[in-house]
DNA sequence: TCTGAAATCTCTCTAGC
DNA sequence: GCTAGAGAGATTTCAGA
């Protein structure tokens, strides 16, 4: 249906102000980048069919629900098993503190994003979740001091 | 208008719902949270108004839009001038590419995640903007091999 | 101060060109 | 691509717990 790639400048403008407002009505938004709302939707319905918008969500502050503690984990893992990896990636998707994991180039080969209540409860996640993994070597917690930036949309070039 | 805090089980399933699914219709949402849809309605209002949800956006895969390298980069600021941090962080905000920014513990100063077109454009970010910064001491890139998360829905308990 | 019902207004989404 | 319009949904008002 939708066909893949490559998008014109009416998808990149959709693609921008629905990253920065993702509940726009379809017809502001096709007044704003020019076109009837009819074509402005199909466009839009294209868009999530081909993958492009992979979803629409609603950014939620985790110091208002009691979420207010970041850390950034380098995980290295030990090199035995070639199911380390494939098994330590299938438990982190189960974890929802986990909120981001990179495999990554450098000295560790995971990075992860964890965002939970508290001290407590991140000796918790250690102990009972990441450290309970098997082939893990190594765990380097970074607590997030500040955030200055946190942002999802993409830039559009 | 909206209270601060502390949220009942018909906000966390809102929180919930919005963040799974970011367009849901409001009487979607009121029906399966079991509220009728003017008070379902009041308090999505509330949520947003009080900064709970921050706000709505649509999820873009970078990937499909010619974005496809992910690096993060652990950075390191020099000690002498006080105002190396609040300079570090103006320019950060301003930068497309970095979608996260967090100073934090460990040795870096701040932790980054850069998304970006391919290694050329990685170099240009370096030399013409990280490196044109002043007061920086070190600079690690570490490239993404692969994404095995990335989510933004905050877990509600 | 919270609710739900109902009226009204606006938008979505399909059809047709 | 565009316009039109029936139906669906959003938003406000009002009255009750």
């Amino acid at each position: 249906m939708a066909s893949d790639l490559p998008l014109d400048a009416y998808d990149k403008k959709i693609l921008r102000l629905l990253q920065a407002q993702g509940r726009i009505t379809n017809q502001q938004l096709a007044e704003q980048i020019g076109l009837s709302s009819a074509a402005c939707w199909r466009r839009v319905k294209a868009l999530e069919e081909s993958g492009t918008i992979k979803r629409f969500t609603a950014l939620v502050d985790p110091n208002r629900v009691g979420q207010p503690l970041t850390t950034l984990v380098m995980v290295t893992l030990v090199r035995h098993h070639i199911d380390n990896t494939a098994e330590f990636e299938r438990r982190i998707l189960e974890y929802p503190e986990v909120l981001q994991c990179y495999a990554t180039t450098g000295n560790a080969d995971f990075v992860l994003r964890v965002v939970i209540e508290d001290m407590a409860a991140y000796d918790r996640f250690l102990n009972e979740k990441l450290f309970s993994l098997a082939g893990i070597s190594q765990v380097s917690s970074n607590f997030a001091l500040r955030e200055i930036k946190n942002e999802t949309a993409i830039p559009i070039r």
